[in-house]
RNA sequence: GGGCGCAUAGCUCAGUUGGUUAGAGCGCGUCGCUGAUAACGACGAGGUCCGCUGUUCGAGUCAGCGUGCGCCCA
């Protein structure tokens, strides 16, 4: 006996218990352990922080990252799945600044750093349980306890020896980076900090004068705009756009002449109100090199003529010079663009183009004449300890006083303040800072993008590819806390460097001092995690002898690295290799599958492409055939990346303003499996979506409640008629696979039963191959679709068209046996293909269906083989025919409708029409199944039906298109005017039509037109695609007794549920009518009563004992008299 | 400002290489079924496929321009 399924079952609480059986039956484990031998299936988890709440938009992640380790776990690989945890970073920081109310470094250097970094230690974990919980509650196996943490020492180590690598081949150095700085707190802003500050602000607008010093250019200036009169002081270049045209104005009452560009002069006329006249025209090309006098003499004074030495051989002034820039734009401005690479990112980027020019050395150095306070410096002795905003009112004084300012306007614009201290604006400033020579491995970058097999495929060639070709070099370093260290030590006399690779190491120098530091600490506070030892302020503390000079000490620099490196460095350092973990590393790189949202384009997926590449670089090895070096290609082969979630109100999602639902409850109200087929069924993965609660809730009765109603109705009957398979499977059994199944004596072979049953085990069949292959293709919605429409057929056709198989009281019946048998593979096998999709649901019914046939069978479904498909069961042929079946059906039912004929009035004839005879003769067969889900006595199909139909033969567009082109508009008037029944006719008797068409004779067989059935008004008809079928609504009275027969059925039937009969227990029946034609309907249709409400007695007359239950029939009253009988 | 993506029914989303009647579910309306039953089914209404221009015999689909939204980067 199966177990009774529940009336109403409640899958948030079956999923609970559910998640209890797997943990104590170690299932997840075991998955593991019987594929030890097996191929590997290489998953990477991309850590996420846990110092945030997980929303629906993490579930729809950690889903995906779970279908397919569990998918190709049951397919047959090794997948395993080790948990991470992004520790490190800004957030954290700001996290923990935020709980001590404080904001600036200096705040927290006057905390303390060691209480600061123990503090974001323990911050980490804050939502560390509710993370964990929404992992397992989802049912993501992925092994929580074994999970590598970035903040870890034996990760720092493995983070350590790849920087070391990297030092000691050259490709980290130090330069500027020009940073958003936040002058007042002594400390840069990140990129999403500076973008929470930005306001609307007022600041001058000048237009400065910029005279040429060539005698060819006398008397003529450079016309230069900008906004931050604080930056001239510092200026070293002005960029003109070499393609832009530009043009010399005289301006009479100055008696000078401009260089503007020529689209921007109206607009300077306009601004100034001058008059302007144009003296020449010329390209911007024409103006680089020509020389310049700045409007500050601070620097150009010492060093106005220095020239430098050309790598391209001769000599050329270092600054004050026009350049070329391809930023450069005519919407504003004047087309020539001030530069101070000191204050701004893109003129940084000017400069060093500038330096490449010249050998090393003796090109431009930095100009800047502002502190890292914000406050000039001596060298600009007029300002000096004035902060530079102040000091823009001084300095235009000053333009106006040396007759050099142009013109002046007030521009309102937006502007980053910082978001901590708003009254302060931020400033671009450069700081020192460690690169990674990324740059350098562009190609190789591009290379391995190219075999990434992404989802979407736009990713590679857009976002991510176009990324990757304007890479620059990677900032890595930060001037922070609570990140790993940047491991190199700095000789303090020579200023020579070397990194370390792990703390070991830095033990075994000579002369090592400092390890106190770390040994008090943990002394006064024994709990204090030692990974902490390879953090700030501990490792800061260790120093040793130098071996660059003697008696020196080396001493770490201050930098931490930034904290995508750490995640980019998961594929070795979540083994700590190559301190440990070797043989890990060697099996699990690189990562058959990853996934995350389309926001890490620029992060984890960078990060890991980027290290990966240019760590396993060895530049000894050969290029191979493709012009690739490593060994390694790339980091992973396969990875989706998905759509962005967006809150119900299609905004971000956030959770002040509430526009979703936390997970919890999501799985409180509608359970894990509705979410995660939510998330699988509803759209491809990548799809942008809003966060949609009544979705969620609708996957529920469209697709797993739907599933569990066939399924209880089988263990309905399957106990009433004892179809037990642990009496009829012989054995030995494991995974009930057909084969296994196929043992049964009392089984018989699948062609030698019924079409029902070989059509449904052909859909089946047919499933598994389609979603196999759409899984092995990463297509987790085109799988679902499939799935989804497999229930549907199973439910709403086999089940329904195979009721009265199951109902059937001949316990003996062959077709009644070849349905349980069909209807439990299909249930057991469906419950193996949803497995990886739904875990909890198919678990359930895969131990109530599967493990009661025998203790030999696997103990969860999630250890079992995938199914395979039976080509030998699949039946196109049939799928089509039953298909067309199922329409003619849907078409009657529809017929009957617009003609208000009850499906319980059987009617005497339907006629159907065909479009194509292709199928008739299968149908022809096949009537009773129709004339029983139509409750008609006959079938008709018809040939010559003009009666009822007009036919209208319209081209085929595919096939007639490339043919004959131009003429298709015409063919399609000449079919539409010819007389579709003659045409139709001389096509089947001859094979093909010939037509006239602009003088030019078309000929036409049967492939080439599509014919369409149009009912005509009058019939109680409905057309479809492929035919039309046709009612009969002539009522005789035997007709009508019969529906009668029906209707008291039904009552009964509501009857017995009233009283909460079981399914088997027969009853007595006493009709009292007045109603002549109802006693001769009943009289009529006996066995058919008896037989469909288990009645054992049905008379004419009251049952004594009974009180009488009134009913109406139709027009008629009736007494019902109705018990039920004892079993003997 | 740049790159990428998205825009289809009241809502959430599909729509395979271009093929002439654009689909699903929900919601709404009408009805049916009643031994899977706190389910289920059928039918119906509902669309300028964001706009414009183009390519084509034919465009929701391809191209260009524009508008709106999102993400990433400035």
């Amino acid at each position: 006996m199966f177990e009774s399924v529940a009336q109403n079952v409640r899958f948030p609480d079956q999923e609970t218990q559910i998640l209890h059986f797997w943990k104590s039956r170690q299932i997840y484990e075991k998955s593991l352990e019987q594929r030890r031998s097996s191929p590997s299936f290489v998953f990477f988890e991309g850590p996420p922080t846990a110092n945030g709440m997980p929303h629906p938009g993490h579930c729809l992640t950690r889903a995906i990252k779970d279908l397919f380790p569990r998918y190709r776990t049951m397919r047959g690989y090794l997948c395993r799945r080790k948990a991470g945890w992004d520790t490190h970073g800004l957030p954290v920081e700001v996290e923990v600044c935020k709980e001590l109310g404080i904001h600036s470094k200096e705040e927290i250097e006057a905390f303390g750093v060691e209480p600061f970094i123990q503090k974001c230690q323990q911050s980490v974990w804050r939502y560390m349980q509710q993370w964990e919980q929404m992992t397992e509650r989802l049912g993501f196996w992925i092994h929580l306890k074994d999970a590598y943490v970035t903040y870890h020492q034996s990760y720092v180590e493995s983070v350590w020896w790849s920087l070391q690598r990297l030092f000691e081949r050259g490709l980290l150095y130090q330069g500027n980076k020009i940073v958003w700085w936040w002058a007042q707190g002594g400390t840069a802003l990140s990129a999403g900090e500076v973008g929470q500050g930005y306001r609307q602000g007022a600041d001058p607008s000048v237009y400065v004068r910029f005279p040429l010093v060539d005698p060819a250019w006398k008397n003529t200036s450079l016309l230069v705009w900008t906004t931050t009169p604080w930056t001239l002081p510092s200026n070293q270049f002005a960029a003109v756009h070499p393609r832009v045209k530009y043009v010399v104005v005289h301006d009479a009452e100055l008696g000078e002449n401009l260089v503007v560009a020529t689209d921007l002069l109206e607009t300077m006329k306009t601004k100034t109100k001058r008059e302007l006249s144009e003296v020449r025209h010329l390209d911007g090309q024409e103006l680089i090199g020509l020389r310049y006098l700045p409007p500050f003499s601070y620097y150009h004074s010492r060093t106005g003529d220095l020239r430098g030495t050309l790598k391209a051989g001769g000599t050329d002034f270092v600054s004050w010079r026009v350049v070329p820039a391809e930023f450069v734009t005519t919407d504003t401005g004047t087309g020539v663009v001030h530069q101070a690479p000191a204050f701004g990112e893109v003129d940084y980027q000017v400069l060093l183009d500038q330096q490449e020019r010249f050998t090393e050395g003796t090109g431009p150095s930095l100009l800047c004449a502002v502190g890292p306070d914000g406050k000039f410096t001596d060298e600009a002795p007029d300002y000096q300890g004035k902060w530079v905003k102040d000091a823009d009112r001084d300095i235009i004084r000053q333009l106006r006083a040396d007759g050099i300012l142009y013109h002046q306007e007030q521009f309102l614009h937006d502007y980053p303040f910082c978001w901590r201290a708003e009254e302060d604006p931020l400033i671009q400033y450069p700081r020192r800072s460690w690169f990674l020579r990324t740059t350098q491995f562009r190609d190789q970058m591009l290379a391995n993008n190219r075999k990434i097999h992404w989802m979407p495929d736009h990713i590679q060639e857009g976002r991510f590819g176009n990324f990757l070709e304007s890479n620059v070099d990677w900032a890595l370093s930060r001037e922070r806390y609570w990140g790993t260290p940047l491991p190199i030590w700095v000789c303090q006399q020579t200023g020579k460097m070397e990194a370390v690779g792990r703390y070991d190491e830095l033990l075994l120098k000579p002369g090592v001092k400092g390890l106190h530091v770390w040994a008090d600490a943990k002394a006064a506070n024994p709990d204090l995690p030692d990974d902490l030892r390879v953090h700030k302020p501990y490792i800061d503390a260790v120093t040793y002898d130098s071996p660059f000079a003697p008696g020196a000490t080396m001493q770490r620099v201050t930098e931490v690295i930034d904290c995508w490196f750490d995640s980019g460095a998961m594929p070795f350092a979540q083994w700590g290799y190559p301190h440990q973990g070797e043989h890990e590393f060697q099996q699990q790189f690189p990562a058959d599958f990853i996934s995350e949202a389309i926001d890490q384009t620029r992060g984890w997926f960078y990060t890991l492409l980027a290290i990966s590449t240019i760590l396993f670089h060895d530049d000894s090895v050969e290029p191979d055939t493709t012009g690739v070096h490593n060994s390694f290609p790339h980091p992973f082969r396969n990875c989706i990346v998905l759509g962005l979630m967006l809150g119900e109100d299609g905004t971000k999602m956030s959770k002040s303003k509430r526009n979703y639902r936390e997970p919890q409850e999501i799985f409180d109200r509608y359970g894990a499996d509705a979410l995660r087929w939510y998330l699988f069924a509803n759209q491809p993965p990548w799809t942008s979506i809003r966060y949609n609660e009544v979705s969620i809730r609708d996957s529920i009765p469209e697709f797993l409640l739907r599933l569990w109603n066939v399924y209880s109705f089988f263990v309905i009957y399957a106990n009433i008629d004892r179809f037990e398979p642990s009496r009829l499977l012989p054995g030995p059994l494991s995974q009930l696979t057909p084969e296994e199944l196929s043992n049964a004596p009392a089984r018989r072979a699948v062609p030698q039963r019924g079409e029902l049953d070989r059509w449904i085990l052909s859909e089946l069949h047919g499933t598994i191959a389609f979603v196999v292959e759409a899984m092995d293709a990463y297509d987790n919605y085109g799988a679902c679709q499939r799935l989804h429409a497999f229930v549907d057929a199973l439910s709403n056709w086999y089940v329904r068209r195979s009721r009265d198989r199951f109902w059937s009281g001949i316990e003996t019946d062959s077709s009644k046996l070849d349905a349980y048998w069909t209807l439990y593979e299909c249930l057991v096998t469906v419950t193996k293909l949803i497995a990886p999709f739904t875990p909890f649901l198919a678990e359930a019914i895969w131990q109530n269906l599967a493990r009661s046939a025998s203790s030999d069978v696997l103990e969860s479904v999630h250890l079992c083989d995938y199914p395979t498909s039976d080509a030998s069961l699949c039946d196109p042929e049939l799928s089509t025919r039953m298909e067309l079946l199922r329409e003619i059906a849907s078409l009657g039912r529809s017929a009957r409708m617009d003609a208000k004929l009850k499906v319980r009035q059987p009617l005497g004839k339907v006629e159907v029409v065909l479009a194509s005879l292709d199928h008739q003769a299968w149908l022809e067969a096949h009537s009773a199944l129709l004339c029983e889900e139509l409750n008609v006595k006959q079938i008709e199909f018809i040939q010559h039906a003009e009666q009822y139909i007009d036919y209208l033969v319209q081209p085929n567009f595919k096939r007639l298109g490339p043919r004959v082109g131009k003429l298709l508009p015409q063919v399609k008037v000449a079919l539409a005017q010819a007389d579709g029944a003659t045409l139709l006719a001389t096509l089947r008797r001859e094979g093909r039509v010939t037509l006239l068409v602009e003088s030019e004779s078309v000929t036409l067989d049967a492939e080439d037109i599509q014919v369409r059935l149009q009912a005509r008004d009058g019939w109680a008809a409905a057309q479809g695609d492929q035919c039309v079928v046709v009612l009969s609504t002539e009522l005789t009275d035997s007709l009508l007794r019969e529906g009668y027969a029906r209707e008291l059925v039904r009552i009964i039937a509501d009857w017995r549920k009233e009283v909460n009969c079981l399914y088997t227990d027969r009853i007595e029946i006493g009709v009292v009518t007045e109603s002549h034609e109802l006693q001769q309907a009943i009289l009529e249709n006996m066995d058919y009563i008896a037989g469909e409400t288990l009645a054992v007695n049905t008379v004419l007359l009251p049952l004594e004992g009974i009180v009488a239950v009134d009913r109406e029939l139709s027009a008629f009253t009736l007494q019902l008299f109705l018990r039920v009988v004892q079993e003997a």
